[in-house]
DNA sequence: TTGAAAGCGCTAACAA
DNA sequence: TTGTTAGCGCTTTCAA
């Protein structure tokens, strides 16, 4: 059997009452008493029983993480801002991947409440009724994290996506690209289908450019499909002369489409990308990409989500973090 | 207040036991039974209490994940692994990040346990005494993941990295290589420092070759160090025409430290990877690299896991999984 | 400053 | 097939 705080207090001849207080930090407990039970502890080799505490206390101080999926190089960082504030806060995270689904999702945020987390942050790009319905109906906290609901009833963190793609296009509309290209993320996805190309729409007509259904390709934000998105871009006879892409890894599929057909990055085709992972300074020529500060957001939901827990006031529930382009080699230098 | 299983029971007109043993699928239930209980859970909104369940059991369903970073490409993808297979068997993780700090390993092993993990899954890459005694004190199984001990006492699952760096190595010299160099891990870093290096320097033996200290640098297993550390290398007087770095970051940053010198990749320079993350696609010439099944390990090691944690017979406790060699255009076809 | 005692919500004998 | 009951190990009043 193992050592319980009953073990700790039978030994050190005082109550439970006194060593759950030595343990949890009451300063109520005379000095040589709590001298006398941390010995008994040490020596007993007591460790507190965290399931038993939170059954008692009704506090687990664990949070359920759900992501998309952990092996992508974008939600990996985010997840890592989250996990240092959590530790920072002495939370621990329950991480489970839901690809999106949301039969999954539902089932995962329901898995976490029964594990009684303390608060949850949710990754996601689809947010429908049922998901709703699940948050509001949870007793504890819920943050969305790059992520936004269509009502934004809902604490989230989030940069201004519409707003971000505007800027990239404006960037090169600036320069006089009179054909710009969009690759996309999967045409299912809000996030990109609507915020990212408004403001890439919007860009176009303030640059007093038309419209081009023919200029917009969609991909699954893999390499593979920024390759090929970008293969017919340039195949087609009135080719882009700039192309914006939706993550750097589709970018990078694109600047290798181009250079394989003989194209050169930048002085043929101005490529931007979008998050700035540490992928866009992995390619020749650098990628300029869109700064998403990924580990900023996922910091910031934790942080907000520790406000919620410990009943703090909150002044903003919808939190915006700024977003700024870099410029590398694959666009010229204005 | 929560609705219970009491609750349950009572609007049921049953004991807390049927309850418990419809909850929990126990067959000795009689249909109807079941049926009433069913429709009075759904009714209240019933949702098991897994922290009582978990006290009372003495089993949690949680197992503990101690990973370095899981930003970093290669542990996010193991870390996929692991909770695809913990999902498949009903676990969820408890997901902490090391940083490789062994006191924080030690803390947070500590911590995990308090939280009553049914199991651990370990991933670093030096293991020291302290970490052996906490291994051998813990209550519950430890897997070590892409991890070895020092005596191969703990249960793990890896390659045999020995010898998947003398077949990289063997590769290189079976074509006429004389000067090979090899970018390392951190000196700290044992797994660098002692099983591939020796891998290295055994296979130049075998071939013939004398072991030249000046041909061996350390990189911190980012782009960066990898771009550095080529420059070194290809700055000196009698310069490496081939190199084999630790991982595929680095071998990247290689790639590109020679190209920016206007050396020909791989007519000048033939360079090989490590990993084969997905990055090793996503550069210019592709680069070979040594297959280290990232996700398998993490699967393998959750399974290797739950055979523990239900006492089932376990053959094997150190398994090796095979890597290979994934030829790209960094290295010319032999 | 300390202790006694009542739960927290559930499982698992054991009995019926 | 079902119910009774004693914990699991801790926190938290409340009283002393």
């Amino acid at each position: 059997m193992n050592v319980t705080i009953y073990d700790v207090a039978r030994e050190a001849g005082v109550s439970m009452a006194t060593v759950s207080r030595v343990v949890n930090g009451n300063p109520n407990v005379k000095p040589a008493t709590r001298k006398k039970v941390l010995e008994t502890i040490k020596r007993l080799g007591y460790r507190p029983n965290a399931v038993a505490r939170g059954l008692a206390s009704k506090r687990t101080t664990t949070v359920g993480v759900i992501i998309p999926d952990i092996s992508s190089l974008f939600y990996a960082e985010l997840a890592r801002g989250i996990e240092d504030i959590a530790t920072m806060y002495k939370y621990n995270i329950i991480l489970s991947n839901s690809d999106q689904k949301q039969e999954k999702e539902i089932d995962l945020i329901d898995a976490m409440l029964e594990k009684q987390v303390d608060g949850l942050l949710f990754m996601s790009n689809h947010i429908t009724e049922e998901h709703m319905h699940a948050f509001q109906t949870s007793p504890v906290p819920v943050i969305l994290s790059s992520t936004s609901d269509p009502n934004n009833e809902l604490p989230s963190v989030n940069i201004n996506n519409k707003q971000a793609a505007y800027d990239a296009t404006r960037l090169l509309t600036d320069k006089g690209h009179q054909r710009i290209a969009f690759i996309s993320g999967p045409k299912e996805d809000p996030l990109a289908g609507q915020d990212r190309l408004n403001g890439y729409k919007e860009a176009l007509q303030d640059a007093g450019l038309a419209w081009d259904e023919q200029l917009v390709e969609y991909g699954d934000y893999r390499y593979d499909s920024g390759l090929e998105a970008a293969q017919t871009l340039i195949g087609r006879s009135d080719r882009p002369t700039a192309i914006l892409a939706m993550n750097d890894e589709m970018a990078i599929g694109a600047i290798h489409a181009c250079q394989d057909e003989g194209l050169a990055i930048p002085d043929d085709v101005e490529i931007i990308g979008f998050d700035n992972t540490r992928l866009a300074s992995m390619v020749r020529p650098r990628l300029t990409s869109v700064v998403q500060p990924m580990y900023d957001i996922g910091a910031v939901s934790m942080r907000l989500l520790t406000k919620y827990m410990n009943n703090e006031k909150v002044e903003d529930h919808k939190v915006v973090l700024p977003h700024r382009i870099e410029e590398r080699e694959s666009t010229i230098k204005s």
